[in-house]
DNA sequence: GCAATACGCGCC
DNA sequence: AAAGGGCGCGTATTGC
């Protein structure tokens, strides 16, 4: 299969280099203004991969224009992963502009013009940077995972694209209906809405402060204690403990304060326009490979507002989660056969309460969470030792990371994306192996940034393999639901949301069995292209709805 | 006056 | 002995 590399030339001019499988040169266009669109549609019938800086530069635009791509080497993306990779020589990736795609930044929704005159990656030479991505994988002991994690990278910036453009069908007047019945009638700008005045009023009286802004955090406080009250700060959790008839009122208006700055009329105005829903998507855009995104709050859709999202006539949304991702990966990647014996259950902890390691759900999920968060304390630090008795391998995996973290080392997912490295001042420092601890004082503060950081290399390396198994999942989705339906790709099944562990489908009423079943097998070449034949099951919750808030 | 930070809370 | 990971976003508050 051939690859053409796209790049911008002045005036609006795009070339297009043709390289055949094994690198040599085949041909160059030239495209007018217009012509791109055109061009890579045609080039698409027989199948080509395209070989661009950075696809949110390019792919926004073509989707515009009604033209999907199959495949795509996302320089910016594998530039990124491959000079933070463990697997690689890095002295095989450095070029004369290697500072410009280090600090090459996805374009943003803002930047629409397609080809912007002062954009800094136009500096940059794509031919040069692909030769040296692809001799540093080629070089690399662990070459197949790393063109794993890029083919997945460069999928997952298609799918995210994709996303956007076609958007997350939203009702508005559906999601205004369920404003007013929790908030009572949009007010006039500058105003609270009448349940939260209401609240509010309720809240000041028990606590006899007839001035009291609710929304400050500071007076709250303040009043609070003048109340007689022994707190420390005004985090729900911290109230619900607190027995005082001012609490009720005040966690309720904490409560619909949120929905309304949050998701309430302002949020529908700016974000739900044309029955649709488009957070930007950014792949890659934390350090563990998780994803980002920018706008109207994508990473946090509360389950409140999920009734406004509905499918349009004739179709259904296909709501897909993970049960436990992250404690089946660090079975597979860890290769615990006991802990993988346990993942064979449909739920997880009830699988390691039926091996014996754990008495109670509960203690199951406490003790695996702490384990991979590094929380210890209480009961999940009384589970480690069973823990770590029953699942060997997999316990000693995160420990070994936390340790690694702790001592200033550079920890690695399964496919080779690594963490960076610890900037605190604690990391230009040894160990101060064998002297007391200190309650006080720089080097208790040392300490505590270095446990810090453990937990976070602790954390890295499931959550980002985690993530490298969503994407793989994602990847290979994509790719089955176009195959599934026919014409344009918002009429075909088509992914519409992507969050961590969960996917939504779009598609056509009569295609949504289909849908179920390929979300399935996506699933099971996920886990063996991470994990080979080593047996892990990762089992969906799949559910065919109208709308969001009836799955799961 | 605007920009940066802190707080709090939603999601996984 | 102590030890809870990753985000985005809106409001209030602080800093310049």
């Amino acid at each position: 299969m051939h690859r053409v590399l796209l790049r911008r030339l002045e005036g609006g001019h795009v070339e297009a280099r043709d390289r055949t499988d094994d690198g040599a040169p085949a041909g160059v266009a030239r495209l007018g203004p217009g012509e791109l669109a055109g061009y890579v549609a045609e080039r698409e019938r027989a199948g080509v991969r395209w070989v661009w800086d950075d696809t949110t530069r390019w792919y926004p635009a073509l989707l515009a224009s009604g033209v999907r791509v199959e495949r795509c080497t996302d320089l910016r993306l594998g530039h990124a992963v491959l000079r933070r990779s463990p697997f690689l020589d890095r002295a095989l990736l450095t070029g004369p502009d290697t500072p410009g795609w280090d600090a090459l930044a996805p374009a943003e929704p803002g930047d629409a013009a397609l080809f912007p005159l002062t954009d800094p990656a136009d500096a940059l030479d794509p031919g040069a940077e692909e030769d040296r991505q692809r001799a540093a994988v080629a070089a690399s002991p662990q070459r197949g995972r790393l063109a794993l994690l890029l083919a997945a990278e460069s999928s997952g910036a298609l799918a995210a694209a994709e996303m956007t453009a076609t958007g997350l069908p939203w009702r508005a007047d559906v999601h205004e209906r369920l404003l007013t019945e929790l908030l009572g009638p949009r007010p006039a700008p500058g105003l609270r809405p009448r349940e939260l005045e209401r609240l509010a009023g309720e809240v000041r009286a028990e606590l006899a402060a007839p001035d009291l802004n609710p929304d400050s955090p500071a007076e709250v406080l303040r009043a609070l204690q003048a109340a007689g009250l022994a707190v420390a700060d005004t985090r729900s959790w911290t109230l619900e403990r607190i027995d005082h008839p001012a609490v009720p009122p005040l966690l309720e208006y904490k409560r619909l304060a949120r929905l309304l700055s949050a998701n309430g009329w302002a949020w529908l105005d700016t974000w739900a326009r044309d029955g649709r829903f488009r957070p930007t998507f950014l792949p890659g855009g934390v350090v563990t490979g998780r994803w980002a995104s920018s706008g109207g709050g994508a990473l946090s859709v509360p389950t409140l507002v999920r009734p406004a999202a509905v499918a349009d006539e004739g179709r259904r949304l296909v709501v897909a989660d993970v049960a436990q991702l992250e404690p089946r990966v660090l079975a597979g990647m860890s290769g615990d056969t006991a802990m993988a014996e346990a993942a064979r259950a449909a739920d997880l902890y009830e699988g390691m309460v039926a091996g014996g390691a754990v008495a109670t759900r509960a203690e199951a999920k406490l003790g695996i969470l702490g384990a991979m968060y590094g929380g210890t304390r209480g009961e999940s630090g009384r589970m480690l030792p069973r823990l770590a008795r029953r699942y060997p391998r997999a316990i000693s995996l995160v420990e070994e990371a936390a340790r690694a973290g702790e001592r200033g080392e550079v920890v690695s997912t399964l496919l080779g994306r690594g963490s960076p490295p610890p900037t605190g001042a604690w990391a230009q420092r040894p160990l101060d192996l064998g002297e007391a601890p200190e309650e006080t004082g720089p080097r208790a503060d040392r300490d505590r940034d270095r446990r810090a950081w453990g937990r976070f290399t602790r954390n890295f390396v499931v959550q980002g393999t985690g993530a490298e198994w969503a994407l793989c999942w994602l990847a290979d989705l994509r790719n089955r639901l176009w195959r599934l339906g026919e014409g344009p790709l918002e009429q075909r099944p088509h992914l519409v949301f992507f969050l961590h562990d969960e996917v939504v489908v779009d598609t056509p009423e009569e295609l949504a069995g289909a849908v179920v079943e390929e979300v399935h097998r996506s699933a099971g070449v996920a886990g063996r292209l991470l994990f080979g034949t080593f047996g892990v099951d990762f089992p969906l919750d799949v559910a065919v709805v109208r709308s969001w808030a009836d799955a799961g």
